[in-house]
DNA sequence: TCTCGTACATGCATGAATGTATGTTACTCG
DNA sequence: CGAGTAACATACATTCATGCATGTACGAGA
């Protein structure tokens, strides 16, 4: 009576989609295991929900609808995670550990702070490029001011980034690569926000979108802009 | 039975209090009259609903707490609007005419197109420091990509906002006081990005937020910084 | 091949928020 | 000063997303 299959029929299709190239090899098994599967379907439930935390926002997102995008229903959904903050939480950590590995890493390679926040700047704004951008501004706009889980985890990660930014600003004004002003705390949240604020204005636009975040991002910290010494585009 | 009158007197005395100063004047009647009244209370509902809207977003902005932080039950508020959707629109009307009377003014007095936008970036920072600063970000960051009637209209807004920046980066290209490079209107689009950007992380925050706002803004321009002017550059 | 646990789907109950209908008080005008 | 209407409050119906409980198919080990 309510036994359809095809709902059956469609998980198979998309995982068989996903083994076929595996048919010859031999590194993995020809049938995906349970904790291939699992994890197949969390990454993909988790990518849908940071399209629609990007897009929507926590309250509006509905996840019926982050289930269906991701090939699933609400049922693989809960099975998964134990609530929305849940999946929200998860998806947080998963947005802040792959800016980190792709940002982050870009940062600790310059030596000198001046360089090293620029680097930043370029680093978030190629990172911005993609449709999950607006997952991490979203969510604390959203529960700024709030005393909830979700926004104290991103509030969390957004205050290491200050410090970190901060930490660099002292460091880059004792070198003298970075000139005196505000205080160093009040800088790096005028950086943080021009970066964030420029690469979602630029976010999917051309290719100027590197040099412009890092224009704004110079200009927050009072570094000379490349304008001045000409010729220098790094 | 529910015939309890408690609510009464409490609008009784806060119209009261609004109008004992009348109370030996002559332009205006001792007892409000029914449209100050009604101007008296949509104002107030327009008022809390942007601070509610700037705090919690559309989505997550509830209608009883809208309502009671004004002063007032939904009755009144579904009595002088449609329905959210409609007060959200009024909001933003409000807003928007608010901002062009505070700041538009600021950027129609300056002749030069860059000092223009540089006091359009000033205004917009001191303009921001008051608690509705977030309503205009958090409803097009809401709605963009939607076909909502609030998200055009608020993107329509931030577009003629955009044109307007546009047309005074090419003009203070041809004037000479803007350098060349990326078109305009990304440079437009950076621009204002830097502005919001800066001007909501350092909202509430020191003084500092006016020379820092403007400071990317001038970033984002390709201007050279003030700290060149004075000779700093390292 | 049989059985058990896991991955997932489906159906239902709950709660919260919206919108509307109705009732009550305050102002206005004859 | 009395009728009529506007400004509100209250009570109710509807909608809808969440969370959970139940049901079914798949994978792993004996």
């Amino acid at each position: 009576m309510h036994v359809r299959e095809s709902h059956v029929r469609e998980s198979q299709v998309r995982e068989n989609e996903a083994n076929r190239p595996d048919a010859g090899g031999s590194a993995s098994p020809r049938r995906p295991t349970q904790a291939e599967r699992r994890a197949r379907t969390r990454n993909a439930l988790l990518e849908s929900a940071a399209r629609g935390l990007s897009r929507y926002g926590y309250g509006n997102l509905v996840l019926e609808q982050v289930a269906r995008e991701a090939g699933y229903t609400r049922g693989a959904l809960y099975h998964q995670f134990k609530d929305k903050q849940d999946l929200t939480l998860a998806v947080s950590e998963w947005v802040m550990a792959t800016w980190d590995e792709e940002v982050g890493q870009l940062v600790a390679q310059e030596q000198d702070p001046a360089a090293a926040l620029l680097a930043l700047a370029r680093g978030h704004a190629v990172y911005c490029r993609r449709d999950i951008a607006r997952v991490a501004i979203a969510l604390r706009l959203e529960f700024s001011g709030q005393d909830h889980p979700v926004g104290r985890e991103v509030e969390k990660g957004y205050q290491s980034l200050i410090e970190r930014c901060a930490g660099l600003i002292g460091a880059g004004r004792e070198a003298g690569s970075i000139p005196d002003g505000p205080p160093a705390r009040a800088v790096a949240l005028a950086f943080v926000g021009a970066v964030e604020g420029t690469s979602i204005a630029l976010s999917g636009q051309a290719p100027h979108d590197e040099s412009l975040v890092a224009g704004a991002a110079a200009g927050a910290l009072g570094l000379p802009t490349h304008t001045d010494i000409q010729g220098r585009t790094a």
